[in-house]
RNA sequence: GCGAGAGUGGCGGAAUUGGCAGACGCACCAGACUUAGGAUCUGGCUCCUCACGGAAUAGGGGUUCAAGUCCCCUCUCUCGCACCA
């Protein structure tokens, strides 16, 4: 064994044998507990970050740990490789987004390989091969057919930088979620999946998943965003037609004294009189512009217009004003809102603003509310009044009662209205899925046969960064004829949201040579659903979300049997340095290949492991990442020290140790009761870690190492640490193993066991208090009487001293723990 | 504004069921070995106090023999949602 510790000299070693001996590789295999372990795909932006190293670590502590117990892991990795950095690369290199991706992920699969993470690399793959997303264009086609994949025109989100359409979700803040450029509106012909078709069954099945972090639900019910209520007609005062509403307060219906539209409502206009003609199009203009920049900005002041129109109260038959009003939204409901001025905070500021009627028609139990008087709208319980029957009910009563009342007369009828809007697909880019579709002048949409996919990416397309989509300006790509009618026709050059590849990436894993189709649905019934996923909080909604939804479509398009991908959800949190998220621009980027060439792969990993529970952002330190390199090192010296004499060391004895062996024996197996349950139920690696070092520091603090009845001991001590940490530092524990004279892998060694007997103590601490005050402690026998215990305590030294001249009141004993005396 | 989470030494963090607050590591201090130390080893290290002891888990109140942990109020920070009718 060499004295000093090299890094690099182990962990190339170990790489080499477990890349000969395709060491990860998982097989189906019925006989053993099958463990699906998954991280996040990386995008393959050019080198891994901390990041990566982070939330790969994690993963790998698992899976190497899962291995040692005896589960069939399976521990993909892959490349979520679409997207438009690659695009912005070709653009400033002249070079082809292909290229660059396939160069990155080369470069990036090196530096995983470095870090000994435990994949089954046989399974990799990247979502620009052609043999990945031809599979999922077959998948588009029959969500076509079943109409939940479908082309509609309607105002996107524009991100004029990227020239490309945004979803709901990749919006933040009224700007790009990647680029950051303000987000414009734009009306455009673009695809779509029909996952509101789906809000019921991803809001309810929230509630299966109880290994996910309650944030994250929370975060996908609010998004969903289920609301009941009812759609109610208000006829027209012209009885040229009817205003649609949708609300969740009908107990208020009788109170609602004018109507707000929004700017976008498709009557808008229709409805201006001649006299407000003019102003109510400066307004709608106004809004479509503010929309632009941000309409949700904060305290946007409540703005709107008489379109100098009437529609009537269907229950209280009163002419309400018909108003545009900047603060209803087109695309939640119907576009239009029966205004309560005196039950909505919102109706009451734009009432006041324009004068508008108030009508009381809850009242708070003892009070009487004045319109006249009201500063703020009343939102909370109360009395019905001035709703003919309905009133003197409680306004719950009158919710239920109203509804059955408005279905009854035909007015009305409940309906259950959802947040989440259909998930817009299109992209204006070349690096992405081509959606399989002819756009044909005679037959409109016709989708690609399937005797003719795959739809390839052509790679003569330019790269210039202007005139839009490069895939458009592809005379030989969009060039085609229709397959129904035989003409001339064009091909769909929109392409597929990157989202839409990493929602199935881990079904393929399950099965992905496989040829026949998108999915072998035997094998991926076998390793799904994933137990353990692991990524960073970014993706609550976002990728969580639809992975969840398109499964759901996978399942029902009869490709597999389940409804949930991930049964476990553990979110990492970020790495931070210098009180910042890494970056850039602050300058205080830790590079990983940096870090593995000073200290190894290893105390990368433990660092990262060590410094934080995984759930939590953790704080960068080099002079922390000293401190796991120190330890590494110490470890290696003392295997290296007692090797000689522990070398023939059979096994332990444990009725004839002496008193010291037995304590430090008593340490061993406790630290593997407490590595266990902290690794196995916690995923609380800092602390699994730190209970090896204290392990450690017993075990040099022996003294009588080398002495012939304690050497099996020591033997088993120092085996225990390299097992313990072999999910950790993989390399480091699997190079000292084979040093200790081992013919196996550690893998084959198994997870270690405690022995029961070994970790009961022989004797307790028992703390004294007094008046809740520690004033001495007591050693005893585990077995004691509570009795003993109790006179003991009385009688302590320590303890007599309060007790002089006062009463003993009353007596605690908490068993092995404490006896608490209370004296007056 | 609404919702969720958090606040513990100089720092990262422990304390799993209400039962010895500060495990483990970093930094720092002292000592040993040493030509030397950014190696290694030993010891110290919350604050106040010479000490006995006392105080302390954002602040205030409460329950309890006992509270970092449970309850109420206040403050601060982080994240998510933000006119959703």
């Amino acid at each position: 064994m060499e004295e000093k510790y090299v890094p690099s000299a182990v962990e190339e070693k170990w790489q080499g044998y477990w890349a000969e001996h395709k060491s990860f590789k998982a097989n189906e295999d019925p006989s053993r507990k099958k463990y699906y372990l998954l991280e996040m795909f990386p995008y393959p932006s050019g080198k891994i970050h901390m990041g990566h190293v982070r939330n790969y670590s994690i993963g790998d502590v698992i899976a190497r740990f899962k291995r040692m117990q005896g589960y069939n892991v399976l521990h993909p990795m892959g490349w979520d490789a679409f997207g438009m950095p690659a695009e912005n690369a070709a653009i400033q290199n002249k070079s082809h987004p292909a290229k660059w991706t396939y160069e990155n992920i080369a470069y990036m699969r090196g530096q995983l390989k470095t870090l000994g993470l435990s994949y089954d690399w046989d399974r990799e793959l990247a979502t620009c091969d052609l043999d990945y997303y031809k599979w999922e264009q077959r998948i588009f086609l029959e969500m076509y057919k079943k109409g939940l994949a479908y082309k509609k025109s309607s105002a996107v989100n524009w991100c004029p930088k990227c020239e490309t359409v945004l979803a709901n979700e990749q919006v933040e803040d009224g700007c790009c979620w990647r680029c950051d450029s303000p987000v414009q509106q734009k009306e455009l012909e673009q695809w779509s999946f029909r996952i509101t078709n789906y809000a019921q069954e991803l809001l309810d099945d929230t509630y299966k998943l109880t290994g996910w972090p309650e944030r994250v639900l929370t975060m996908q019910r609010n998004w969903i965003g289920r609301s009941t209520g009812c759609e109610i007609d208000f006829p027209l005062e012209n009885g040229l037609g009817k205003i649609k509403v949708f609300t969740t307060r009908q107990d208020t219906l009788f109170g609602a004294t004018f109507m707000s539209l929004a700017a976008e409502h498709p009557l808008a206009l229709d409805l201006a009189s001649d006299a407000q003609r003019a102003e109510v199009a400066a307004f709608i203009d106004k809004v479509k512009k503010t929309d632009r920049i941000k309409r949700g900005a904060e305290d946007l002041e409540k703005e709107g217009v008489f379109t100098g129109s009437y529609c009537i109260n269907p229950v209280t038959s009163t002419k309400m004003p018909i108003y545009l009003a900047n603060f209803v939204l087109m695309d939640y409901g119907t576009g239009a809102v029966m205004a309560v001025p005196t039950h909505d905070q919102r109706d009451f500021e734009f009432a006041r603003k324009y004068n508008l009627p108030l009508k009381v028609v809850i009242q708070p139990e003892g009070e009487t509310l004045d319109p006249a008087t009201m500063t703020e709208a009343y939102t909370a319980e109360g009395i019905m009044a001035n709703s003919g029957r309905f009133d003197g009910m409680g306004n719950a009563d009158a919710k239920e009662a109203i509804a059955d009342f408005l279905e009854k007369e035909g007015i009305g009828k409940k309906t259950v209205n959802f947040r989440l809007r259909d998930w817009g697909i299109s992209r204006q880019r070349y690096w992405g899925n081509p959606i399989p579709v002819i756009n044909c002048d005679l037959c409109g949409v016709v989708a690609v046969p399937e005797a003719d996919l795959p739809v390839v990416l052509p790679m003569d397309a330019e790269f210039t960064g202007e005139g839009g989509n490069p895939l458009a300006r592809v005379d030989s790509f969009t060039t085609c004829t229709c397959p129904q009618c035989g003409e001339t026709a064009r091909r769909e050059t929109d392409t597929m949201d990157t989202f839409v590849q990493s929602s199935w990436y881990f079904l393929r894993y399950c099965s992905p040579k496989f040829s026949a189709g998108p999915l072998d649905r035997e094998k991926v019934e076998a390793w799904m659903p994933v137990d353990q996923y692991i990524g960073g909080i970014e993706h609550a909604v976002l990728h969580l979300l639809y992975a969840r939804f398109f499964t759901k479509v996978l399942r029902d398009l009869g490709y597999c049997n389940v409804d949930e991908p991930f049964s476990n959800l553990l979110t990492q949190g970020m790495v931070i340095k210098d009180g910042a998220k890494m970056s850039k621009s602050k300058g205080n980027v830790v590079d990983p290949n940096a870090l593995i060439e000073r200290y190894g792969a290893d105390t990368a990993r433990l660092f990262s492991l060590f410094a934080a529970p995984p759930e939590k952002d953790l704080d960068w330190s080099d002079q922390g990442v000293d401190g796991s390199y120190r330890f590494l090192n110490r470890v290696w010296r003392l295997v290296y020290d007692v090797l000689p004499v522990i070398g023939e060391a059979g096994s332990v004895n444990p009725g004839e140790l002496g008193a010291e062996a037995k304590k430090l024996r008593r340490a061993v197996h406790k630290t593997i009761k407490k590595v266990s349950e902290d690794v196995e139920e916690r995923f609380h690696f800092n602390t699994a870690i730190a209970a090896v070092m204290e392990l450690v520091n017993a075990i040099q603090a022996f003294a009588a190492k080398d002495a012939p009845e304690n050497v099996a001991v020591v033997r088993e001590a120092v085996e225990s640490v390299v097992r313990l940490l072999a999910p950790f530092v993989p390399h480091f524990a699997e190079e000292l193993w084979f040093q200790l004279g081992h013919a196996s892998v550690l893998e084959a060694a198994g997870w270690p066991g405690y022995d029961a007997a070994a970790v009961v103590d022989e004797e307790v601490t028992v703390v004294i208090q007094v008046n809740g005050k520690l004033r001495s402690k007591l050693t005893v026998a585990p077995d004691a009487k509570e009795e003993e215990i109790r006179a003991q305590a009385l009688a302590d030294d320590k303890i007599k001293p309060y007790l002089e001249g006062k009463d003993v009141k009353k007596v605690v004993y908490v068993p092995g723990k404490l006896v608490s005396i209370v004296v007056a």
